[in-house]
Order: structure tokens, then C-alpha cells, then sequence
DNA sequence: TATGAATGAGTCTTCATTCAT
DNA sequence: GATGAATGAAGACTCATTCAT
């Protein structure tokens, strides 16, 4: 009667936002099965039944951000090529980012798991590397690096400081780190 | 007979340490008291007996990191007084604590679970508030904390690439940060 | 092809039948998953996963065991009202429960838990409730509130004497208690 | 410097005290050596120093119940002797056991325990029989044991009740039983 | 195809008891 | 005589995974 609910990959979806959902609140390592069916809605062997193991889950589910973060890369070139200074417009992009603690918070915990999870480094280095291919576009490519490093180090910052760096001073260092010295 | 098995403080150390090296291989959230156990090569019932619960272990065991991390707050503090070039010897600072891959796991793997157990939160800030006020003796407070943020990702970049940023890029960055705008 | 297995109200049965076994022979507090699985010829992981905790599983067979006794209190009010007379009926009956023993011992050891697990306190005053709500409508409240009493002080005394009052004793005492005063 | 401390005699009593404490808010099951020595004051070794095993701890403080019982009934025995009206008298002495909740407590575990531990039934018959002893001096034999199983009722219906029987009705029923048929 | 009952391995934790000091 | 460090057995409980239906 509900085709929504029988649909096999609005199943999947659903399965992959619970778990998004759960990553920030709980970790990677605390996804249960049982917490995610709950929080999805779908019964208990629907998990074991979509998904090969809670490992590839756990994998698929951050694929799934690492899709989204490319999508965010998409937007962020499409504002920098129209926006009017580069700094600036960067500043406010990540000024962004940081209003989404949970995006952050999912990211973090990728590179915590990469750390011993070495099959999830590739899937870790996606937004850095985006973010260093889309810079690379404005700046050389060591400069492209570390400026994608600050930005990265910035929004780590941000996750445990009660109150980030100033929009204004990250324009102004990003504007030191892409201005070629005289 | 047994002189070093009755050592308490011994027990303690070795277990503490066993944790910080298991750390790094499979998270805090990986380790067991089992594990933590094998490693130290005591008995299973000494985890529990000198610490009240696998959470106590942990958060004890990312304390001395943090104690360790410290150290090398001040060692830094040190090294640049006494440096001739800051951002050079900055750099060269970066240089060597990309080496110890093991410690920025474990600062990594703090940041993580800080995420979402906030009681951990404190701890995770020592290395970044130690470090901003470091250079806070040199720069500005808003430049401090973009340096360290920068330090930072520059940290994070080197655990999921292969190859970190040059050291000559970063003194070039570090330069440019710190440099007032003419 | 294992029907009997996969009967899940028949599994439940089973695993409160062996808790109602094990109370007279271990008390409540010597309850154990391992020891009602192994009586209940269940795998260990079935005792956790039909009842969310030990206490749950106590509790549960403790609930089944006043129901019993509910029953039991049924039939005693049958036997009342077409007893010919009420002392000796219940002499009658009262000496009947002697017999069974285990089941003695299972209302004795509720009354201890009640004793230090307020939460058990309503399902210990079921028996003593029953019966004077029983022995009210013969006599005035109070009375069957003694009655009732002093019922349950028999039930204790046969519980740790090698011989139970004597049922001519019992009557004599009843109809003593039941006589308003001349 | 503190003599009292030292006096084996007097840690033994402390621990026992401290068992006697405890049975009435864990159960006689739910002690522990620590909860003991901490309650005691005590060193944890002086637990097993000074009894063989925490079964020992537990029978041992029994006892002491018992010859505190044992007491009691002594000072009954004298309050019979002197007061007016016997069953008047009783029940202001059962009133004022109701009182001593902790002591009905203790009592009542002691029943439970030996339903499944046949060495404290001698125990357990100690109160209950002294007061048989006691009444026989007054009424035949018969009646005394059931005026005895009658007080015990009473006590353990007060145990699980908000109210207790008023002492007039008790000292009516008491009445009722102890006198002979007309 | 989909489910949820079922299981047993593995987790943290408690604790009686031992024993070196 | 006394203590408290130490240990390993055992307990409650969780959960990934399997599989009958």
C-alpha cells in the first residue's frame, strides 16, 4: 500500500541518511545496526538485507557525504568564479560551511577513521583534493595546498571552539596566503 | 620476589601506554579493556582495577597525551625564542612533528571523539590554545589563531596525504600570514 | 522443520517456567542468565533477548507467580461459598498450600525482594490483599485483616518448622478469630 | 594511637554491625566484602582477615541477630510477667517491634535465605520458637505456636503494608486465640 | 523479496579470594 | 598480625550476523 516504503532504493536512501544523521551524534564506530533501522524507520533486517555488513554501511554512508561535499565543491566554483574578490567570497563560503556542525562533525569523523581504516583515506582526501583542484584554478598548486590546509584547519577550529575565527580575519589571512609576495 | 609487578605507578604507566600506542591503530572508540590488556601484558582484571571504567582509561590516557603535547608546547616555545627566523623555525617545528605520525593520530583521534562527548572538548583544545597563545607572544591574538589554525590543517593534510606540504611552502605561508599588511 | 523453536510465546513460557523453578532453590537474587537458560534448555543470548534485563525477567516471573496465585485465590473463593463451614474450609485449604512448598518459597522470596525493591512492594501485597478482600465477605475488615495475617504467619512458620501446625489447631484458631466476642 | 581501631574484638563488631546495617538495604545476597568494609570503616582485608568467607561474614551477622532476638525475648518474658492483661501487653510489644523496621527487615531475609540454605534454618526457627517457649508458659502448647505464627503474620503484613493492624485489633484477635473455647 | 527471531561471541564490570609485604 | 594490590572467574548485556519463513 505505501510504494514509498517498499521502494528498494528510497529503502537504501533512507538507510544512509539515518546513518548520516547517527555519525555526528554517536561516531562511526558507535553505528549499530539496531540504532539505524530505529532511526530509520525500516525494520532490523532491512539494514543486513541492503547493506553486505555495518562496515559497508558505514562505508556507503560516508561515500554518500563525500557526494555531497563534491556537490558543495560544484557551488563553491560556480561562487568564486562570479564573485568579486576571491578572498572575500571565500571567507563567507567557509563562514557557510560552519553553520552546518553536522557536515562538519561527519568530516572529522572520516578522518578520524582514515587514520586506521586505510581503504577510507581515498574517500578522505576527496574534499581536500576538490578543494585544491578548485583553488589550483586561482593560485599555483602549492599555494592552492595551503590554503585548502588553512581552510581545513579552520573548520576544525570551528568544532572545538565555542566561537570561530572572524569572517574578516580569515579574508584577510586567505588574502596573505594568495597574494604572491612582492 | 616480584619487585615490578608490585609497582603501582608502573601498572598505571604501562597501561596508560598501552593505550596511547593502541590508540592510533583502532581508535579510542576500538579499544577494550581486552586489548588494552594484551598490550600492557597484564592481567585482564589490572584495566579495571586501576581505572574506574574503559571511559576513565581513555580520557586518562588522552590527558597524558595532552600532558605530552605540553611538552612540546614548550619545547616550541624554546626553539623560538631562541630561533633566528619565525616562521622558518615554525616550520621546521611542523617538520619534525609531521614525523611522529603516531602522535597527530591520537590528536586526531581526540578530536574526533570530542565531537561527541563534549567532556573531552577541554582536552582538545589544550594543543590549540596552547599553541595560539604561544604565538600570541609574537603576532596579534586574531593572527595566533589563524596561524595555529593553519597549523593545524597543515597537521591534518599530512594524515591523509602521502606527501605533506613542503616545508619551504609552509615558512612561505606562515611568512605571509604573519606579516602585517603594508 | 524446528516449529517448536520458533514459537515465541512458548519460548517466553519456558524461560519464566525455569526463573518460577529456580526462585525456590537459589532465591531471586541467585537468578542468572546462564542458570534459567540452562534449566530452560534455551540458548543463553534467548533469556536476554525476551527480556530486557535480569530484573525484567525476575519481575515477569514474579508477576506470572501471583497470578497463579490469583487463581489459587479463585478456587479458594469457590470452596468458601459452598464450604459448609468456613473455619474448617479454610483449615482445609490452608493445608492444602502446604503441599505446595515451592510455591511457599516463591511468595517468601518475594517478600524479602519487596523488602529492599520497593518496586516489587504492589506485587507483594497481592496475596495479602486478595485474601482479606476473600475473608471480607464473611467477616468485618479488620478481622479479615487478622485472618489474613495470621494466615500468612502459618504459611511462614510451616516454611522453617519440620511440621506444620496441625489442621485441628488451624480451624480452632480461625473460628476463634472469626467469632465476634460474646 | 587509637586503641579502640586496633581492638580485634572490636573490628569484628564492626563488621558485623556494618552487615547488619546493610542486609536490610541490599539483601543478605547483595553483600559484598567492599560494601562491607566501606559501611565498617574497615580495611577490605579485615573483611576476609576476620571471617573465612562472605558466607561466614553473613551467617555470623545473622547470629547476632538472632541473639539480639534473643534479647528481645527476654525483655518480653519480663514485660509478660509484669503487665496487667496478656494480650493487651503483646500487642504493645508487637507495636513497638513495628517500630524497628530494620530489624523486621533483617528477619525477614533471614526467612527467605533459609528457604535455599538449610544451615540457617535452625536460625530461623530461633525467634519463632523462643516466643513459642515464652507463650507456653501461659497457654498450651498448640495455642502458643499458633499465637506465634499469628505475631509473625503480623509483623510481615507490616512489612508490605502502609498501615499496620491496630494494636486493638491485634490485641482483640490475641484475645480470641488465647482464649479457651467456652 | 523481506523480515525479525535467534544465537553466541565478545564487551564491560564486579568481586571473592589470595598473598606478598 | 594486617593490609591492599592483584587476579581471573563469572555476571549482565549488546550486537553483528544468520536464516527460517
Amino acid at each position: 500500500m505505501n510504494g514509498a516504503r517498499r521502494n528498494p532504493e528510497e529503502r537504501r536512501r533512507r538507510i544512509i541518511q539515518a546513518a548520516l544523521e547517527l555519525i555526528p551524534e554517536v561516531g562511526v564506530g558507535g553505528l549499530t545496526h539496531r540504532l539505524v533501522a530505529a532511526r530509520a524507520d525500516v525494520p532490523l533486517g532491512a539494514t543486513t538485507y541492503y547493506f553486505t555488513s555495518l562496515d559497508d554501511l558505514a562505508h556507503t554512508a560516508l561515500t554518500a557525504a563525500a557526494e555531497l561535499t563534491a556537490e558543495g565543491l560544484r557551488s563553491w566554483a560556480e561562487a568564486l568564479r562570479t564573485g568579486p574578490d576571491l578572498p572575500a567570497t571565500l571567507a563567507t563560503l567557509i563562514d557557510d560551511y560552519l553553520g552546518d556542525r553536522s557536515r562538519m562533525l561527519i568530516w572529522n569523523e572520516l578522518y578520524a577513521a582514515a587514520g586506521h581504516r586505510p581503504e577510507l583515506r581515498p574517500l578522505a582526501r576527496e574534499w581536500s583534493d576538490g578543494l585544491t583542484r578548485l583553488l589550483a584554478g586561482y593560485v599555483d598548486h602549492q599555494t592552492a595546498r595551503a590554503v585548502a590546509a588553512f581552510i581545513d584547519g579552520i573548520l576544525l577550529h570551528a568544532l572545538i571552539h565555542d566561537r570561530p575565527l572572524a569572517p574578516g580575519t580569515v579574508a584577510g589571512s586567505l588574502a596573505a596566503l594568495m597574494t604572491p609576495p612582492r
